[in-house]
DNA sequence: TAGTAGACAGCGCCTGGAGT
DNA sequence: ACTCCAGGCGCTGTCTACTA
């Protein structure tokens, strides 16, 4: 539950909230009024955004795209995303994630149709036509009746409409080529330009120095244009790169902790375990226990 | 022995404000 | 749009003690 625990609701009135998760399904639909920005965050759930009203700035990688009324955001596990303020105090957004456990419930599994479809093109996002719009409305606005009746069985109808919803999504993704375009002013390349530098540079000793040089803006210029674009201080960025490609490793190879938080970028394995516990909320080796079943690298 | 966690000090990042 | 300064504070590495 990572990312859904790591909502930060400060500063904001949250008018309306209905919600329903387990270990590897969540979905929420949440009213809130207020300049509210959601924490970044990754998590190894998939993850698809609809917003019913209002308008959002969403940050997923490394571009920015302005979502609008209808829209809907397709985001990948382990991909860094973040969604922020963008004009309008008032939104209401409904998110639904799921594992890849989920997935292979036997009641799912089988069909030809691959419900990962939408998560895998090259842009994440889907504006869909009025016709197709109403029938995923109708379909989540079924879901939050569930949740906010909470009759016998609830639980399985949300999961039911929302595997009813992915197929939906699926089934739609061929026949639409309308995404959101990511915002494309010369300011955002240079913040994707810089934010795929740090994705590919993450292992070195990477400075705000060193980066405006590499990229001819002073540092005081850098820090605060990144941030302001991404929503990300260049650190934040930065270390979470570098947690993302631990937990990979975490996950696949035995290296020992030591090994991967060198190889990520890390001079001290104090420092690196702090970092890891703040972002993923347990300690390097519980969680290559809880994904993984591989012991540590004997020496 | 590897990994975790807390204390501490120094440096670099972030940010408000002013200027070009 | 971009640079620079200054001040505060958070990030980062080191050290140490502790646990499994």
């Amino acid at each position: 539950m990572t990312g859904v625990d790591a909502l930060s609701l400060s500063s904001t009135d949250i008018v309306k909230r209905y919600g329903y998760y387990d270990e590897e399904f969540v979905l929420s639909y949440s009213h809130k009024n207020g300049p509210y920005n959601m924490t970044s965050h990754m998590h190894d759930q998939y993850e698809v955004y609809y917003l019913l009203k209002g308008q959002r700035s969403y940050f997923i990688k490394d571009r920015v795209y302005l979502v609008e009324q209808g829209d809907l955001v397709f985001v990948p596990k382990y991909v860094l995303h973040r969604t922020q303020f963008a004009g309008t105090l008032q939104h209401q957004r409904i998110v639904l994630n799921f594992t890849d456990s989920f997935l292979e419930r036997s009641w799912i599994k089988g069909s030809k149709l691959d419900l990962l479809k939408p998560f895998q093109g090259d842009n994440p996002t889907l504006r869909l036509k009025e016709e197709d719009r109403k029938y995923t409305e109708s379909l989540f606005f079924r879901a939050i009746a569930e949740m906010k009746n909470k009759s016998d069985g609830y639980e399985i109808c949300v999961k039911a409409i929302s595997v009813e919803l992915l197929v939906h999504l699926a089934r739609c993704i061929d026949k639409y080529v309308e995404v959101v375009a990511p915002v494309d002013s010369p300011l955002h390349r240079k913040i994707a330009e810089i934010s795929n530098y740090i994705e590919t540079h993450y292992a070195e000793p990477l400075t705000l120095t060193h980066l405006s040089q590499s990229f001819y803006l002073s540092p005081y210029y850098l820090s605060r244009v990144f941030k302001e674009i991404s929503g990300f201080s260049f650190i934040e960025y930065l270390n979470h790169n570098r947690i993302k490609e631990a937990q990979r490793l975490l996950r696949e190879s035995n290296w020992k902790v030591l090994r991967i938080a060198e190889s990520v970028g890390y001079d001290s394995i104090a420092y690196f375990g702090r970092v890891f516990k703040e972002t993923v909320h347990m300690s390097p080796l519980q969680y290559r226990r809880m994904h993984s079943g591989e012991g540590i690298e004997r020496t």
